[in-house]
DNA sequence: TGACAAACTAAACAATGTTCAGTATATTTG
DNA sequence: CAAATATACTGAACATTGTTTAGTTTGTCA
């Protein structure tokens, strides 16, 4: 019988209509314009039945979030078949400082809203984040063996590293405002210079 | 006559029972239990008489947010008077993350909310924060000067290292949950060993 | 003391998340 | 096929929110 089957595709169906309502609410409109009222609308539902497909709207928004670092992991991972390990270990920074300074909204999902953190402690929500990181130390661990960094230690390292390009995709979206683009855009070039020559060894 | 010198007081005092309310609320409760009423409650005014000294809700927090940003500056000058501009420069980065790291709520205010920083694009809402920016150029340019810097640039030096601390601060509020305590506080103290290592002489 | 100004508030408004009783629709059963 | 049952859905309500407005109370000054 293909009747449960359709029921399952149907259920999946609505909740992906209200996760790209929601999303496309909260990119172009920002947090608080996301409504379980507005996104009834674009689905063409009662707001009451968003409740049978999602708990609350805190739920919403983690899921939302969960998606975000799924594409993150997807642009990190774009440089994971380069040979060189510095080669692949900055195609991997560069993925990660792209996606934050050109998904500003994901970001902001991901690293910066307090609202769905305060409920989601469970480790399966950080999966894809965790993987992303895993990947950041098998490339430091890749790096160091080659006698390519000046650092030998690959945990402080891969956190020092993940630091220092968080912060700095941290200060261009939120601060970015505060200067004119050209001059942001060199304190960045100069600023990932200065990881290159002091983290990495010249081959 | 001292009547409007009184009044003036009387406003003022006002002002400040809403804004000392609503900062213990908000580092208390979290920034979506800041209510109008509750604050009105604890002063023991109607909600519409908030509204006679405050904008919106927004102009509350714009205001703790500066004023979050001014205890920020004192904690960042505490050193200021060290010789040594090597010891100076990380007088001045413990400050700064010894601020962040017992005062998560002040920090989340200042760089992670969203919420009072749409409207506020306002230069003098940033004279803190500038203020602060600034001394590190200084203590940054005291360190070039004194030959004690792998870098020569000063304002790309003072971009990055704010990134590099305020990534590790960032990280150890919004992730440090993920990890044992020792665990982070290696990772943490390790990270600063790499920055002092990377970007400093010894003398 | 009476006129005016300032300070304050009760009550209402629209919008929010969420719940629940009830209706419509689909499925299973006899 | 009809009745019974399960599923999907919604209208209406609730409590809370930020904010406004009309009106009251309180204070000031001639």
């Amino acid at each position: 019988m293909g009747i449960l089957e359709r029921k399952d595709r149907e259920k999946r169906e609505i909740k992906k209509m209200v996760l790209d309502s929601a999303m496309q609410l909260f990119l172009e409109e920002g947090y608080k314009n996301v409504t379980i009222r507005k996104i009834a609308e674009q689905i063409e539902y009662s707001p009451a039945t968003i409740y049978l497909y999602f708990k609350d709207k805190d739920e919403i928004l983690s899921t939302l979030r969960k998606m975000a670092f799924e594409k993150f992991y997807e642009f990190q991972i774009s440089g994971h078949v380069i040979e060189d390990p510095v080669e692949r270990l900055t195609a991997q920074g560069r993925g990660y400082f792209r996606f934050a300074v050109e998904n500003p909204g994901y970001y902001e999902l991901m690293f910066f809203l307090k609202e769905p953190m305060e409920k989601i402690h469970k480790p399966e929500d950080f999966v894809s984040e965790m993987d992303s990181y895993e990947i950041l130390k098998q490339n430091v661990k890749s790096c160091i063996d080659a006698g390519r960094m000046r650092t030998n230690n690959v945990d402080a390292t891969s956190f020092a590293l993940w630091s220092y390009v968080h912060g700095i995709a941290s200060l261009v979206i939120k601060r970015g405002f505060l200067m004119p683009k050209e001059q942001l855009d060199y304190l960045v070039k100069e600023s990932f210079e200065i990881l290159k020559n002091t983290f990495f060894i010249e081959k």
